[in-house]
DNA sequence: ATGTAC
């Protein structure tokens, strides 16, 4: 793969063969030398051929190898010309974080740790395939998938200002579950309000440090703040999804007169309807993620409140902000000086709307859009601020977290025979588990470091810096 | 990510 340095944070593909645009990459010297045998950089090249591209093939810092497209990828398709490809969103359609801020501190909530992780990980279902207390009929079920957050507040998981802070208010229009399979519904009738398994997490972390005192105050985060974060997405009923309409467009994709580089690209035309099919149920199984995420928020609360025997008022575990990193939207962005309707696919990618943006709620506007980034169990999280510069070069996006080093199987034999566990209680960490080769798979070794990674975007401008959080306890699925 | 191959 030939590279060509742009400025100290990216690199670009130059545009050769079949590709329509360039790839540009962002990333630090050493970790675009780590990538250069890797096939996600090929994967970036592969979507820059796709139909109605717009400027570039993108790829965030904690790139790696996805299904079709590179997770930690970002691309725009023209709304009227361009393609849309399952693969470009994935299997887990808006697997997103969510943080909370709460009114406690660390003194306070390190002697009661260990049994309030107890308590979340008994409250909160984990693992593959596991189901929730919330049992649907298929009707309700359909409401759950128009209505998304919404659904979850009127039902008393949450509260109202639950919705304001949630991406897109927690819902998005184009969802019509009369295209969903009968399958994708039956998966989804009992997993409302699980975590599911592998790297997603409900972990209670600490303020560490600030580093942009200003949007910090904005953010409502401060030193030694105990703070819980969310990272799941749409189960069993998106992954169906995702199934379902990769299969009909690798049917219909002859249709297009063109030849992929790679069959997992298998995509359709955005104005056609096998491409809005698509998006109609993508739209559904986003709702889903975020009435999911809202039911587990819920539950966090009250565990929280009967653990430590504290009132909503003592507890305060309002939502900061809750984002999506597996979506596809539609949005218009300025191209060549133009405003341009485009459908921006982010893979394992952030938004990251800079100051002024009327998409982000009122008291964010002045600064920008919240960023969550999650890193390893052991390390550290972190809270960025979306920038103008991200409007400019990224379609106003970024990396969702430290992203994978090395793959599922090489960390499970890495990590044989040791007890993840036990190691992060020596550091202090806490953390419950269902899996039996989660811990293995999902130990920090096997992730980037986040901080590296942020420290790319922030160097980039694609993000600023705002606050780093220390996880104290983590319960995985 | 995923009833980790219906």
């Amino acid at each position: 793969m030939h590279l060509e340095p742009l400025d100290p944070y990216r690199w670009q593909i130059p545009k050769t063969g079949q590709m329509r645009v360039p790839g540009i990459i962002y990333s630090s010297e050493a970790g675009i030398n780590a990538l250069l045998r890797d096939g996600s950089l090929q994967q970036v090249a592969n979507v820059a051929t796709l139909p109605g591209i717009v400027t570039a093939a993108m790829a965030m810092p904690d790139i790696h190898l996805g299904y079709g497209f590179p997770i930690g990828g970002v691309a725009a398709f023209d709304w009227d010309t361009g393609v849309i490809s399952p693969g470009g969103v994935g299997y887990d359609i808006n697997c997103g974080v969510r943080l909370a801020t709460t009114a406690l501190t660390e003194d306070e909530v390190r002697p009661h740790l260990e049994p309030l992780a107890n308590r979340l990980f008994q409250a909160v279902p984990s693992g593959v395939g596991s189901t929730g207390s919330v049992r649907l009929s298929v009707r309700d079920l359909k409401q759950v998938l128009t209505q998304g957050s919404a659904w979850a507040v009127a039902r008393g998981f949450g509260q109202d200002s639950d919705i304001e802070y949630t991406e897109e208010n927690g819902c998005l229009a184009q969802a019509d579950p009369g295209v969903l399979s009968d399958r994708a519904l039956e998966r989804g009738r009992n997993q409302l309000g699980t975590l599911g398994s592998g790297n997603h997490f409900l972990e209670i972390g600490v303020v560490e440090e600030i580093f942009d005192a200003h949007t910090a105050r904005v953010f409502g985060l401060v030193p030694g703040q105990v703070t819980v974060m969310l990272h799941s997405g749409s189960r069993g009923l998106g992954y169906q999804v995702c199934d379902d309409h990769l299969a009909a467009m690798k049917k219909s994709v002859a249709k297009l007169g063109l030849t992929l580089p790679d069959r997992q690209l298998a995509c359709a035309m955005i104005q056609s309807e096998e491409g809005q099919a698509y998006l109609s149920a993508m739209a559904c199984a986003a709702n889903y993620a975020w009435a999911n995420r809202q039911i587990m928020l819920h539950t966090a609360r009250q565990t929280f409140m009967e653990t430590l025997s504290i009132s909503p008022n003592s507890l305060r575990m309002n939502l900061l902000y809750d984002v999506c990193h597996n979506i596809a939207k539609k949005e218009t962005h300025q191209v060549d000086g133009k405003n341009q309707t485009v459908c921006v696919v982010r893979k394992g990618a952030t938004r990251a709307f800079g100051p002024g943006h009327p998409d982000i709620p009122d008291r964010f506007r002045a600064v920008g859009q919240p960023i969550l980034t999650p890193g390893d169990m052991g390390r550290a999280s972190y809270v960025l601020c979306g920038t103008d510069t991200a409007m400019d070069q990224t379609f106003g996006s970024t990396c969702h977290g430290a992203g994978r080093l090395l793959s599922r199987k090489a960390a499970k034999k890495a990590g044989k025979g040791r007890s993840i566990q036990q190691e992060l209680a020596k550091k202090g960490i806490v953390v419950k588990y269902t899996g039996r080769f989660t811990m293995t798979e999902e130990m920090p070794e096997a992730y980037k470091d986040v901080s590296e990674v942020v420290g790319v975007v922030h160097g980039a401008g694609i993000s600023r810096m705002v606050a780093r959080l220390r996880p104290m306890a983590v319960v995985k699925g």
